[in-house]
DNA sequence: CGCCGATAGATCGCTTTACGATCTATTCGA
DNA sequence: TCGAATAGATCGTAAAGCGATCTATCGGCG
């Protein structure tokens, strides 16, 4: 049965809404600070991870492409972009197809990076997965 | 049948962690715009958030608590009540029993905003958690 | 074939916000 | 009662995203 969307919450509802995004918090806290254990900050993880994933499927993606799925400005993905390329976890291409478009590949040392940080968040996200279930499935009915 | 924590990660195994972060971060910045379309930063959301927590627990967080539920130092949870408290969502109390202490507690207005929020988020989250469980089950195994 | 609107990205200056380091006030136990 | 420990406040700094604006490239159409 579906809860009425009007119907003010109970104190129930609060303390689980609350749990939930302190465990959301905790996560990222997991993984930022796994992050900046390896010398990455965890925005660069993010870009590796999207990167590698659009790779994974066989594509590389435009710098837009990037910004889309990272929710940041196209700018502010440019920027992060060039830290990243200074830190050598990724490279700039020029798509050849057209000129406007810069294009986003991981280099062999940001993968290495980002198969590390992979494996640990495969093995707490088993952890993770739990505590979601557990947190979400009281939050309606 | 659990995964090796050292194998490598498949290519499914890349796209199914970035896509995992990125329905993360569209419940984030779903999160994000409902606050902003109502005039208050996130933060001051989950601040909100975190000390109705509390206080749907019968209890009124000191300032280190809700330091640790943000997952912030102390005194970027102090700067973050001062903000509040100038916006009218929350207000500073002196623990009586402790002087040293600064408890947080919500105001009228900020227990309205967070209200109208947490309607949406308890909408929001029915979708979430379905995505959350078809992201998460085949993570392992 | 050359122009023009549309698109992709780069640059600049600004603002927000969290942070480390340091300082103050209060409490509590020997 | 005094000194160490604890809670918080203050100060200056830095990272990072953003809006506004500018440049380069593409594609269609006369």
């Amino acid at each position: 049965m579906t809860t009425d969307d009007e119907r003010p919450l109970t104190d129930e509802e609060y303390r689980s809404l609350a749990e939930f995004r302190s465990a959301l918090r905790r996560f990222l806290a997991f993984s930022g600070d796994a992050a900046r254990a390896q010398g990455i900050t965890p925005a660069q993880h993010q870009l590796l991870l999207t990167v590698r994933g659009a790779e994974a499927a066989g594509r590389t993606p435009s710098l837009t492409e990037v910004a889309e799925h990272l929710q940041v400005r196209l700018h502010s993905a440019g920027e992060l972009v060039n830290r990243a390329v200074e830190h050598g976890l990724v490279e700039r291409l020029v798509d050849p197809d057209d000129a406007r478009r810069a294009l986003v590949a991981t280099t062999a040392d940001g993968r290495d990076h980002l198969e590390r940080l992979s494996k640990l968040h495969r093995r707490e996200l088993r952890r993770f997965r739990t505590e979601m279930y557990q947190l979400l499935e009281p939050i309606d009915d």
